[in-house]
DNA sequence: CACTCTCTGTGGATGCCATCGATCTGAGCC
DNA sequence: GGCTCAGATCGATGGCATCCACAGAGAGTG
């Protein structure tokens, strides 16, 4: 991880279909070498993939919801991580310092769709009780914050 | 928005990388065919961007916290808001019903780090009180989930 | 110093891909 | 039937990804 390959990191994040050609000039080298580069920062785990980001309401998940899960006392928070996880509403999962045990960012159609998956998480065993709030907008989201020396 | 445009954009929330050739073999038609599609799809906003997909610890930010903010009464949300959108350490930023009226998203490298954005925002103008809560684990985080008809 | 090993880069070659323009096809409509 | 438009295919071409052989810098060692 030296300043080039923060560098690439960056210049990714901002765009990922970015060739590495173009990738190559940003940084002063050649594309094999930028393309043997980011090989290695994908499979060293610093890159985990690239993903489209998708205008979510445009697909039908108007609803963004945060919720807050207090655990049972003695319940086993990998037997709920895995009921969790199975659940695919559930856009992020923390595991929290504090009351709340776990919290999540969960994403649906509708209101009436957000009611079921609390009921059903309120059903899960290990849960005490939950905690819902409702995102009314989304003013900015993943956004990438600048890392590194400037690209160039 | 078809069920091509929905397996399209699946394919591209799972590997924003994929190329057209490749994305015209999974739907089923001709690359450029694919590609004026995505072009459509980019720039009616449905595809806002493509991001790497970066640890965030593997670039210095280990520390991720969850921030709500309580608004004096009285105070302009436009004002706060825009104060808000120059803290670099805030990834996303959600206007919220209830108590509080913004719900953020931070990551920073360490806990002084924390520690100074909280005392700026309670500085900020407008802003009446702050809770934080600590992630300790991110288990998932922007997972994206299916939508639509199964590609091919 | 010189030798060598390793890491990482460059340059060239090759086959695939992006992208443009022309053309074709089918649905809706008069 | 025939017009028209949206959206697909086909073919061509220039650029890109990717493989390979080789070069140069640095670290460790006699």
């Amino acid at each position: 991880m030296d300043a080039i390959d923060l560098s690439l990191v960056d210049l990714l994040r901002g765009n990922a279909r970015l060739s590495y050609a173009e990738l190559a000039r940003q940084v002063g080298l050649s594309a094999p070498a930028v393309h043997e580069r980011v090989g290695k920062l994908e499979s060293s785990g610093v890159v985990r993939g690239y993903r489209a980001d998708v205008a979510p309401e445009s697909i039908g998940l108007g609803v963004t919801a945060l919720i807050g899960i207090v655990e049972d006392s003695g319940a086993d928070s990998d037997d709920m991580l895995e009921s969790l996880r199975v659940l695919p509403e559930i856009e992020s999962c923390y595991f929290m310092a504090g009351v709340e045990s776990f919290l999540l960012k969960a994403r649906v159609g509708t209101i009436a769709e957000l009611e079921q998956l609390i009921v059903r998480l309120n059903r899960t065993p290990g849960v005490a009780s939950t905690r819902t709030a409702i995102a009314l907008s989304t003013k900015w989201e993943n956004r990438p914050q600048p890392v590194g020396p400037p690209a160039g």
